[in-house]
RNA sequence: GGCGAGGUAGCUCAGCUGGUUAGAGCGCAUGAUUCAUAAUCAUGAGGUCGGCGGUUCAAGCCCGCCUCUCGCUACCA
């Protein structure tokens, strides 16, 4: 590290599909902050990257599905996003976007460039095209019947009904999502980058020379490489994006994930002309800060990109960190579960440094973590107003009543005094020492512990007490407090700046300096401000009716889960007639062993006593489903699962949270009485 | 069943390349205190570090097997 001259800190565009919620700020945004803030603090060049990115399938979806163009969709939420980063205070040097002019040139010419120096492979595969809108299709862009369930609605990577991946020319029926023609499979050329060719560099460069990287991350990079690179596709047959700039390659893009990283790049040159001092240079330390969705883009696929290229310098680290819960449940853009940003602004006004410091103090840097609202509250009242701000408090009251706001002069300084003066320069030295490392949340936790010296402090010495025998030394006590007030100010200023300005406010003290910390930072003499309070109390209503609305939204998404499937189409009678199904008992059940969902029934059909494997041991034991009458289909043909044959299917109703229930007759029947 | 991640005090989590009696915060109990937003400070109770076996002078950390949780995936006739 002592090599460098400066910092080059990115952080993972994020998806212009949506606005930014608390996962994509725990795990990125927040902690590139509170570096990038500690380096300036610290005198140290840097610049700070943001951006949206643009591109890709999922924007044209949404687009189509809205009516309107893509270019609205991203207009919409680059603004949001931008907005709320600059309300929340992440200071980004720039916040740009891939749809920019800049960016289009230079990924533009990037990709030129790796073809001219012939980096890519030519490989020409055979996909779907719509004549009738002259265009290929992406998978997402087909519809047809499902090979497995029978849904005529699949879509060309994934059957939404049975939930199974499927590949577009599996498809049954397939139909173009554009014009409901159907689609002709057609070759289509594409370019790729041998990501094999670097895997040996890559090994080196990783395995051997990065060491230090968080264990997550070079577990990951580690498993990726030993289970072999095979080149990637960096092209794709859309309209949206950056054009591919070469002859022939007319309607194909760049692929997302080649031109997204790019746009670090853009997002430099459109920041300062110099843009190259910070890409090209050395002595420049690049740090790229994502969540772990993103490792391999920026472990494996952007280095290789940049080694092919030349000239380009190499991240020094790529600190990504785990995934935030919500309540227990993954957070999700589009089942709503999540916290958004611009809400919390809305909701809790003037009230970004408690997020900042919840998604700080609880940030998933090791493993997914979970946010709840409990523990948000928890955490403001216990933590930053019980100890930070009424240690704040304290002193500030106490200086105003004994010395009318004036610093006072400290006398002599007795043992206890030295010792917790001299913790001040190793609380500091500790966080430097957290923060270099990316432990933002031990870095926080050492902070809070200056603020709790400060109330022990006041504790053992009581001035309150010896105001009355010993005013002499209540000047000394007092004088170290505010000492230790104002060195919290810049200490904590990474994490919580707003607080931090606001409790310069109050000390009446402009910023200091990094490198100014540690001693005496407040001269006596020095008149402070009227007392405020530093944060404030939240009430048990104001959590309640966030729970609420994550309740509600919980509900919603079971009320769009009961969305009934639509209507199969007609068949004849003839056709029904044909499914024999007959009232049954089961008579015997067992789990079938190393199985989630199977469960193996012996039933009485009245025609005859019948195996069948059933999917429902997750929804029933074999206990309470002895002695249920069923429906059961027997003349289905026979199927061995799991070394069992089944012959014959049970008839089951899955709700709309997915449980089962028995189809049973509303009063005793006799086995074997036919169901029409 | 496959892949990935994980199971450390009541809760949320730390534990660096294995090394003395396993930590923090919250919560709880008891006591002290009143300058402070009923805030603070001290003390204490609480863990067979998921289980079993192995390697080692030494394992929460390494290896094997098992088990449970979460995510993806498969099975769902």
């Amino acid at each position: 590290m002592a090599n460098f001259k400066r910092s080059l800190v990115t952080t993972a565009l994020p998806y212009a599909n949506g606005p930014v919620h608390i996962g994509h700020l725990a795990g990125v945004y927040v902690p590139a902050d509170i570096y990038v803030r500690y380096l300036r603090k610290k005198g140290e060049e840097v610049a700070f990257i943001g951006g949206s990115d643009e591109h890709g399938v999922p924007i044209t979806i949404k687009a189509q599905k809205e009516g309107v163009t893509p270019q609205d969709i991203v207009d919409r939420y680059h603004y949001i996003i931008k907005k709320s980063f600059e309300d929340f205070g992440i200071s980004f040097d720039i916040y740009s976007r891939t749809s920019s002019k800049v960016h289009h040139e230079l990924s533009s010419a990037f990709f030129r460039k790796l073809y001219d120096k012939g980096e890519f492979i030519e490989k020409t595969t055979q996909q779907f095209y719509d004549a009738q809108s002259g265009r290929f299709l992406a998978d997402r862009y087909i519809i047809g019947t499902c090979p497995r369930c029978g849904n005529d609605h699949a879509y060309g990577d994934q059957c939404e009904a049975c939930g199974t991946s499927l590949n577009a020319t599996d498809l049954i029926n397939p139909v173009s999502a554009l014009t409901g023609s159907k689609p002709e499979l057609k070759d289509t050329k594409h370019w790729y980058l041998p990501l094999d060719k670097y895997e040996g560099w890559l090994k080196r460069w990783i395995l051997e020379e990065h060491k230090e990287w968080k264990s997550n991350v070079y577990g990951q990079c580690k498993s990726w490489l030993d289970s072999g690179l095979n080149p990637r596709a960096v092209t794709r047959d859309l309209d949206w994006g950056v054009p591919v700039p070469i002859d022939g390659a007319e309607g194909k893009v760049l692929y997302v994930w080649f031109d997204a990283p790019i746009g670090y790049i853009s997002a430099t040159k459109d920041l300062t002309p110099e843009w190259e001092r910070y890409w090209k240079d050395p002595e420049t330390r690049m740090i790229h800060f994502i969540g772990k969705d993103n490792i391999v883009f920026h472990c494996i696929i952007f280095p290789a990109m940049l080694k092919a290229e030349g000239t380009y310098i190499l991240p020094d680290n790529v600190p990504a960190n785990e995934f935030l819960n919500l309540e227990g449940d993954k957070i999700s853009t589009s089942r709503n579960w999540a916290v958004w940003l611009h809400e919390y602004l809305e909701d809790f006004r003037d009230k970004q440094d408690v997020l900042r410091y919840v998604l700080t103090a609880n940030a998933p840097e090791t493993k997914d973590n979970d946010f709840t609202w409990k523990d948000f509250q928890a955490r403001n009242n216990n933590e930053l107003v019980a100890i930070y701000g009424n240690f704040i408090n304290r002193t500030l009251v106490l200086t105003h009543k004994y010395y009318n706001g004036i610093v006072p002069e400290p006398g002599e300084t007795d043992a206890y005094d030295k010792e917790v003066l001299g913790e001040i320069p190793a609380i500091i030295e500790r966080v430097e020492k957290n923060l270099d490392t990316f432990h933002f949340r031990e870095a926080l936790k050492e902070c809070v512990g200056l603020a709790r010296l400060g109330n022990k402090y006041l504790a053992d010495t009581e001035p309150w007490k010896l105001i009355k025998t010993d005013e002499k030394r209540v000047r000394t006590i007092l004088n170290i407090c505010l000492q230790i007030a104002a060195n919290l100010s810049t200490l904590t200023e990474p994490f919580l700046p707003f607080s931090a300005e606001k409790l310069r406010g109050f000390l009446n003290i402009g910023p200091i300096d990094w490198d100014k910390i540690g001693g005496e930072v407040i001269a006596t003499g020095h008149r402070i401000n009227e007392a405020g309070l530093l944060f404030e109390k939240i009430e048990d209503d104001k959590i309640q009716q966030q729970i609420d609305k994550l309740l509600a939204t919980k509900k919603a998404n079971q009320q769009e889960q009961t969305q009934v499937v639509p209507a199969k189409a007609n068949i004849s009678y003839d056709d029904f007639a044909k499914l024999d199904i007959r009232v049954g008992k089961i008579v015997a059940a067992e789990k079938v062993v190393k199985t989630q969902k199977l469960m193996k029934l012996t039933i009485d059909t009245g025609i005859d006593t019948r195996t069948v494997v059933s999917g429902i041991a997750e929804h029933y034991t074999s206990e309470e489903v002895i002695g249920r009458q069923v429906s059961i289909l027997v003349n289905l043909e026979p199927k061995v699962l799991k070394g069992i044959e089944s012959q014959g299917m049970i008839l089951m109703a899955e709700n709309a949270d997915g449980t089962l229930s028995f189809v049973t007759p509303d009063k005793s029947v006799k086995p074997g009485s036919e169901i029409r």
